[in-house]
DNA sequence: TTGACTCAACATCCTTTGCTACAA
DNA sequence: TTGTAGGTTTCCATGTTGAGTCA
């Protein structure tokens, strides 16, 4: 018996090959496969796209044979296997990271910190499979970089998908947004595919990309592989699990700069103070009565949907909002800053905070330029080239630096506030850990409000 | 080509206690 | 007595991004 596996709208489609079975489906001698399901539509048998590589090693070990059309139906007809060549050496844990990737079959996970050299890795996994490939990044400015990376590095046209761009090559650059719309209609154009911030995966929508691909070599990078709603699971399912990892401190001294982490305790001032207390007081007032307990952020979901109609809840949840605001852009905090800012007139520095109101009145009291998500694309690049040639020694922004754009190296960073989140933190700590010239340390300071919940927020990122 | 706009998607958003009704 | 689920079929607010549309 030969099974006949082809690519159709995101499936693979699993025919009987000659004569099909009694009833009609054509599948029923074929053993039974991951993910392999009837199709009485049809009247055949499919299993999503990224299920292929599991159903050629299941067909390959119960010993049948199998006519694979799936990529071999690109339009090249499968015969465009790439001869591709690099300079670069990798170094030792690079090619430790690359290697365990190989052993786990071309599949999986690599947790690298910023600046580890995640982009080489990638690409010297693109030279030994010599396959078209698709890279698919968060962001416009990861795809230019990107693009960059890979014009410099190899001697064929780079495709790209994303920034009002739709060119496909046989190695081709796509943002999540843009592959998650064309993923159906090119996903046999590649044999293996990279997923740079692998941990965008996770969410609700973009995990379809991942389904709809039949590549079966698939390769994920990120610095937190974690993520806090369990969606990482989703994502070794889909690419493979993680299979190296390191952290920021295998690294520091070495090929990152060694660092230190203080943490600066500011207190509300007395008026701070009593309208911090009355609106948290509103806000676990109002759990104490309803008899609502947290254990997980769960719990939070359910407090929000209850909000849609129970306008007690929306009052305690906008209390809990002011509450937060009050503490995250506590007065003191801003005049610590100028002490800091004073401190390191010398260093290249970089303001985090997680409000852009801040930003903005940061930004007028010390002269500092500013960076938000209303900053457009022309201005932030002049922003960050004057940061870049040392025009300009600090920089305040909201959330906007923390991932996916090439931000200039510095050697202090002051979070002023910032969300519980261990991918936000380890991201801010990255911006000041590329080596130094002169061998020197790299500092982050994090302003914490005194007894207020931003104590926990703060513990609950490290 | 650029810029302004809208829209959709994603991420974070959290407390220190122990109620009530119902099923097994 | 003990164990378990708890509004049903999302979304209080803010920040950020990419895609698409239109002038």
């Amino acid at each position: 018996m030969t099974v006949r596996l082809s690519y159709e709208n995101g499936t693979i489609r699993v025919d009987a090959g000659g004569s099909a079975g009694a009833d009609g489906t054509g599948t029923d001698r074929i053993p039974p496969l991951p993910g392999v399901e009837d199709d009485p539509r049809s009247g055949t048998a499919r299993a999503p796209a990224y299920r292929y590589a599991a159903i050629r090693r299941a067909l390959s070990v119960a010993g049948v044979s199998v006519e694979d059309r799936v990529l071999a139906d690109r339009p090249s007809g499968g015969d465009d296997d790439l001869a591709l060549s690099t300079d670069y050496d990798l170094r030792e844990y690079q090619a430790d990271a690359l290697a365990a990737w190989h052993d786990a079959d071309d599949r999986g996970v690599l947790e690298l910190p910023t600046g580890a050299g995640k982009t080489v890795i990638a690409i010297r996994a693109m030279v030994d499979l010599g396959v078209p490939t698709l890279v698919v990044v968060p962001t416009i400015d990861l795809l230019d970089q990107w693009e960059r990376e890979l014009d410099t590095e190899f001697d064929v046209p780079i495709g790209r998908f994303g920034g009002g761009e739709q060119r496909q090559e046989p190695i081709t650059v796509s943002t999540y947004d843009s592959a998650y719309l064309k993923a159906e209609d090119v996903g046999d154009d590649f044999a293996f595919v990279v997923f740079d911030e692998v941990h965008h995966l996770g969410g609700e929508g973009y995990q379809d990309i991942a389904r709809l691909l039949a590549a079966p070599a698939r390769l994920g990078l990120t610095a937190t592989f974690e993520r806090p709603d369990g969606g990482h699971e989703t994502v070794a399912e889909l690419v493979g699990e993680r299979v190296y990892a390191l952290d920021v401190d295998d690294l520091a001294g070495d090929h990152l700069a060694p660092y230190d982490i203080r943490r600066m305790e500011v207190e509300l001032t007395p008026e701070e103070r009593e309208r911090y207390e009355a609106k948290q007081g509103t806000f676990v007032g109002y759990l104490r009565e309803s008899g609502i307990t947290f254990t997980s952020g769960e719990d939070y979901r359910k407090l929000v949907m209850r909000s849609g109609n129970d306008p007690r809840a929306r009052e305690a949840l906008l209390a809990k909002s002011a509450a937060r605001e009050i503490m995250m852009n506590a007065e003191r905090k801003i005049e610590r800053l100028a002490d800091l800012l004073d401190r390191h007139r010398e260093d290249r520095v970089i303001v985090f905070t997680a409000h852009t109101e801040l930003v903005y009145r940061l930004s007028e009291r010390f002269l500092i330029p500013a960076i938000t998500a209303e900053t457009g694309a022309k201005e932030r690049r002049e922003i960050l080239e004057r940061f870049r040639d040392g025009t300009y020694s600090r920089v305040v922004a909201a959330n906007v630096l923390d991932e996916g754009v090439d931000v200039p190296d510095a050697n202090v960073a002051v979070v002023l506030s910032g969300s519980g989140s261990e991918r936000e933190f380890t991201q801010r700590l990255g911006r000041v850990l590329r080596p130094k010239d002169d061998g020197g340390r790299a500092i982050l300071y994090e302003l914490v409000s005194a007894e207020t919940a931003e104590e926990r927020v703060a513990g609950r990122r490290r």
